[in-house]
DNA sequence: GACCTGCTGCGGGATG
């Protein structure tokens, strides 16, 4: 390369330049191209948006180090990655290049030695590579010494971007920023690094909110790959147990386990489900011989389709090519399944939860299996982008929906019409049309403003309220939404529960409760996890579960893709031990599914009005679509928006889960009672008509809205958040409609029918 | 309500 076919190359610091040639790059990348003048000249937010990994890092740091070796070689890059494995991958690759330029890297997060930590904190310039919780760590203990670290703060990279927007650990990292820039007394340049993003200017909003004009955009226009997609359907007979709807019985009956036999055909009406063992086969034949990835959508389905996987495997006196990847298995185990897709020499494939969606560097993958609906179009496009991630080689998925033969028993109306086939639909159709769900920017966590108070007590040792509501939901803060009149009464609320406290002077200080709090280590994230049983065989760990079921001695349960019996169970030290066994069941994950967007259930709509048939379904995934098109067509639902069914009215809606729960909400606010369920709401008629549903739709479309207290007055269980138990109610009820309800679309449709 | 992510600094004692 020289100087005279890249302009952006000639920018840069002579030793990078040098670098470049000696690594033997060919060129830069567009986004290089276009980032390296933006970010050099020092005073401009950037966010860098492309596909795959290639060059995204560099385009950050070629010109932010260039730039802090001209302005202040003692200065300091903050890089903040949203995973452990991430920040070890990237501190191999800039070791190199800043060792030559004679800067410093620091990866920092647990599992980092305490004594590389406090080296830097001797002399903290260079390239600080580190988690937000770490970094909420830093701010909390080290309140006196802060100054001092960020003196010479340039830039804040921040990586895979879109995965801290819309969440409790991205509000926590907006704080944080802006808690960095108050300590500066001035604006800290960002550069945020993301697969592709929908709308830009979101994730400027996110990144920097008040200050979006300002904002570079920089997206790669070499992001497109031919994609291949083959769905096949599966028709579970009528008498067998049909997931993924039944999911929840088939953990209940799995409660009563002093019997040897497999719980599940117990039941002598009902057999076990074969369509998992069909799909499992299917996928033993294609994907044997490659690299690949499977996402069922639950970590139960994981060792479900792992434990069939690794029998056929078995059964065939072929070497095993299957390996389990999900959240409670133990680190070894992962990292075992990890090496397996890494190394070269034999095939393996991984049935996985969204664990390996990230952006951890597992080599290439040849296809991407999908079994029932996608958690969303995001999470599909995600899962994807794993797939054909070489040049020239096409990104492919392999769909599978499952839908129960009609029987003689009463089908729901999610049966008759085909709800898994065509959501699953829905979802590739919009992926091809490349939209997918925004995230939601205005949702309040104020769990989080909880931790933040806490966390900026302890940096200060004690701070008074109007500093700190200056701090924290001032304009351009974190948290500006929230009025001074919600703070007062956030704070007292926190008196209340002896989390904060205050001295004669009025100072604010931890509480009882907040000091022993603040005092373990698990305060720093920003979110929480459910207390999980430690699972040991002979004396090894083997992961975590999190029990909510009872469990008891003799009962067989699958784990890590294996059939175990629980020998005994340790309540105090939450550890359950277990030995190898034959037959079994998965383990108790309670789950329903994921929210689904309003633009999902509409294509779901659209495709029953369609005749046309995708060629990407085989026959018998067109065959659901055909029966559910002449169920639509029989009973006239085109255009409906009420089924009278006797005792109940079904509302017809086709909107989103957010927009569902606030219409139940709306109605029952009304006196009418009614729960969302799927595209539809369900409304008890208790003697009145459907009628008179329709007169309360015409009040709702026609009224003020009612305030969330009200709304949600007789709501319960609507703690989502790590710290929302602390909040008054009335504060958890703002936080949690702001992130559940979508009053606005509901009020819409109310408006149209009425 | 799918799924996932993350987590101190110190002081004492042993060792080189």
């Amino acid at each position: 390369m020289t100087g005279t076919q890249s302009n952006s190359f000639s920018l840069l610091d002579k030793r990078i330049q040098q670098y470049i040639w000696s690594e033997k790059w060919e060129a830069l990348r567009d986004t290089q191209e276009l980032a390296i003048p933006a970010i050099l000249t020092g005073n401009i937010d950037t966010i860098i948006s492309a596909a795959t990994a290639a060059g995204k890092t560099e385009a950050a740091f070629l010109p932010a180090l260039s730039y802090l070796l001209s302005v202040d070689p003692n200065g300091l890059i903050i890089y903040i990655g949203p995973l452990k494995a991430l920040i070890n991958d990237q501190f191999l690759r800039l070791e190199k290049l800043c060792a030559l330029l004679e800067i410093p890297v620091w990866p920092w997060h647990g599992d980092i030695s305490s004594s590389i930590k406090s080296k830097f904190r001797k002399n903290p310039k260079g390239v600080l590579l580190i988690t937000p919780e770490s970094l909420e760590a830093t701010l909390f203990n080290q309140g006196s010494s802060l100054n001092g670290i960020f003196s010479r703060l340039l830039f804040v990279i921040i990586d895979e971007l879109h995965i801290f927007i819309g969440s409790e650990r991205g509000k926590q990292l907006q704080s944080l920023l802006h808690r960095i820039e108050v300590i500066r007394s001035k604006r800290i340049i960002r550069i945020g690094l993301s697969a592709t993003l929908g709308d830009m200017s979101l994730a400027a909003e996110f990144m920097c909110p008040n200050r979006t004009d300002a904002v570079a955009f920089i997206e790669s226009k070499n992001d497109t790959k031919d994609l291949l997609i083959k769905v096949r359907g599966f028709e579970e007979p009528a008498h067998t147990i049909c997931k993924p709807s039944s999911s929840l019985t088939n953990i209940i009956e799995a409660v009563d386990i002093d019997a040897d036999v497999d719980v599940t055909s117990k039941n002598t009406s009902k057999q076990p489900a074969i369509a998992p063992a069909q799909i499992a086969t299917d996928l033993f034949d294609v994907m044997r011989g490659s690299n690949n990835l499977i996402f069922p959508n639950s970590r139960a389905d994981v060792e479900l389709f792992t434990n069939k996987l690794q029998e056929l495997c078995e059964f065939n006196k072929v070497p095993n090519e299957f390996w389990p990847h999900h959240g409670n298995l133990s680190k070894e185990l992962r990292s075992e399944t990890e090496e397996a897709l890494k190394q070269t020499e034999h095939p393996a494939t991984a049935i996985c939860t969204s664990t390996l969606e990230l952006g951890i560097d597992i080599g290439s993958v040849k296809s991407v299996a999908q079994i029932y609906p996608p958690p969303s179009v995001a999470s599909l496009k995600q899962r994807l982008g794993r797939s054909g991630r070489r040049d020239n080689e096409p990104e492919i998925l392999r769909g599978y929906v499952v839908e129960k033969e009609f029987g003689n028993d009463n089908p729901s109306l999610a049966d008759d019409l085909r709800l898994s086939t065509l959501e699953f639909t829905a979802c590739i159709s919009l992926l091809i049309e490349k939209w997918f769900e925004p995230p939601v920017l205005n949702g309040l966590h104020l769990s989080t403003l909880i931790q933040q108070i806490l966390s900026a007590i302890g940096q200060d040792g004690g701070i008074y309220a109007g500093p700190l509501y200056q701090l924290l939901c001032s304009n351009g803060a974190p948290f500006s939404g929230i009025t001074k009149c919600d703070f007062l009464d956030l704070l007292s609320n926190l008196g209340k529960k002896e989390l904060l406290m205050q001295d004669s002077s009025g100072l604010l200080l931890h509480g009882r409760v907040g000091e022993s709090i603040v005092n373990h280590f698990s305060f720093y994230a920003a979110f929480s996890s459910p207390a999980e049983f430690r699972i040991v065989a002979g004396g090894t760990t083997l992961g975590t579960l999190p029990v909510k079921m009872m469990l008891k001695k003799g009962q067989r349960i699958l784990f890590a893709g294996r059939t175990w019996s629980v020998e005994d169970i340790d309540d105090d030290k939450k550890v359950i031990f277990v030995q190898r066994a034959r037959g079994g069941v998965p383990p108790a994950f309670i789950g329903g599914r994921g929210r689904v967007h309003t633009k999902v259930r509409q294509r779901m709509y659209e495709l029953l009005l369609s005749e046309d048939t995708p060629s990407y379904l085989d026959n018998m995934a067109i065959k659901f679509l055909v029966q559910a098109r002449s169920f639509f067509k029989k009973k006239e639902l085109e255009g409906a928006k009420f089924i009278d069914q006797g005792e109940q009215v079904t509302l017809l809606t086709w909107l989103g889960d957010n927009a569902n729960e606030a219409l139940s909400c709306l109605l029952g606010f009304h006196g009418i009672s009614a729960i969302a369920s799927g595209p539809t709401i369900e409304v008890q008629k208790r003697g009145s008509s459907v009628d008179s549903v329709i007169k309360v739709l015409h009040v709702i479309s026609h009224s003020d809205l009612p305030n969330v207290d009200l709304l949600l007055a007789d709501a319960s269980n609507i703690e989502r958040e790590k710290w929302d138990w602390a909040l008054s109610p009335g504060m958890l009820r703002q936080s949690y409609a702001s992130l559940y309800l979508d009053l606005p679309e509901a009020i819409d449709w109310a408006t149209q029918v009425a």
